[in-house]
DNA sequence: TGTACATCAGTGAACGCGCGTTCACTGATGTAC
DNA sequence: TGTACATCAGTGAACGCGCGTTCACTGATGTAC
């Protein structure tokens, strides 16, 4: 009879073979997977448990623990990862926009509000910091997060470094202005991510967010 | 015996008196209050249950249903009174500043920032939309966010066309660079509540904003 | 080559918790007569 | 003026759920001899 009634809670979506000796590991990286793949499904960083993520695996909660103290600790190596990628990304971005300063700085605008574009619920958990409670009553540390992003806008702050040298924007200070730069980009990028019901003067928003930030030249 | 064990997690934090005949209506405001101290108290929307708020108002769980269908409902009427109080402060702010429109910009801008910083979990929770689930689940409407926060921006959008028209900063189109102005203040509003690991050339990044945005003239 | 065994990778049932929500109710109070 | 009663404001116990976490475990596999 058991196994006639509705839809057992505790089922595995899927099975997960067990790693080879000396390969446990691997399972850290499923288990992140996991956590993403949830986060993307359901747009709800709370839909990120220590249950749904080992049902998503396919593995007995249990077995999270070896891999992770804490739910938290999870929501850290998602978000890690998620900020290497764009970092990879933005970089990947600025060699294919060619020799000129200028394009890639723009190209580095572009993409970064394109990530956030295409994975609003990403963006959210990067920089909403919701997952990390009082910092006490789990296993993060103060430095988990100070360097989270860091590198991330370190390439805006090369980009605009580079327009500077090449006297395309009226700026002196390109660390401190490209903080300003990116701060404008996340306003923009985090209202996306978050609103759909915003009245958006779409692409000139975009542009003017950046020439005005950056006192770019025309050309 | 039973009134020796621990801390009964039911027990309420204060006790309500029932309102007189007629007035049932009050507790609706009470649930509010509730509810925003709770989050300035825990700094984390999630701590806002039915049942947290009840125990924290003195009332059984029950007695919350004829005044709020569920709990995104509590959040969206916290989140609603928390834009009218900004909208008036703001308000209040441009007054304050004279007859200058360039002083009453700049006094709405630092205002703006400054609210943020002094209720941060407020502000995240104002703009950071966790709230506000898959939209069907519970009793929100699109129509209920739309409007969220727009009085509150025509203050910016306001203020901005008396600099314009009182020639003072370098815009054409107010109501359209007043949200580029808005994301610009959003992006520092936002980054400072939700992180205090963030290395901040403080003030001199608020300005250089404003300033960069505003296209503002120096006097 | 064979075999004992330590280790590794992961399990399964059970616990207590706070949650949203149900059901049937209580007792004070204003009002109609 | 007195009193019956409808209504209003709010209750209290109970439910099933998913959660984090505990405890004691299983069974395959590589390695030492």
């Amino acid at each position: 009879m058991k196994e006639l009634s509705a839809a057992d809670s505790n089922a595995p979506d899927r099975v997960h073979v067990r790693n080879r000796r000396g390969e446990g590991g691997r399972l850290r990286d499923d288990i992140v997977d996991a956590a993403r793949a949830l986060l993307d499904e359901t747009g709800d960083e709370r839909a990120i448990t220590l249950r749904s993520v080992a049902r998503k695996v396919g593995i007995a909660a249990m077995s999270i623990y070896p891999h992770f103290p804490d739910q938290p600790a999870i929501m850290l190596a998602v978000v890690q990862r998620e900020f290497a990628e764009l970092e990879t990304h933005l970089r990947a971005v600025v060699q294919e926009a060619g020799d000129n300063p200028r394009a890639q700085l723009l190209a580095t605008c572009r993409a970064y509000l394109a990530f956030a574009q295409s994975h609003p619920e990403r963006y959210r958990t990067m920089f909403g910091g919701l997952w990390m409670p009082t910092l006490g009553d789990n296993s993060l540390t103060e430095e988990d997060l100070v360097s989270l992003g860091s590198e991330a806008i370190q390439v805006l702050v090369d980009v605009l470094a580079a327009c500077v040298a090449a006297g395309q924007c009226a700026i002196t200070d390109p660390s401190h202005d490209a903080v300003v730069l990116w701060l404008g980009l996340h306003g923009l990028a985090h209202q996306r991510a978050v609103s759909r019901a915003f009245p958006w003067p779409e692409q000139s928003i975009a542009d003017a967010m950046v020439t005005r930030l950056t006192a770019l030249s025309d050309s």
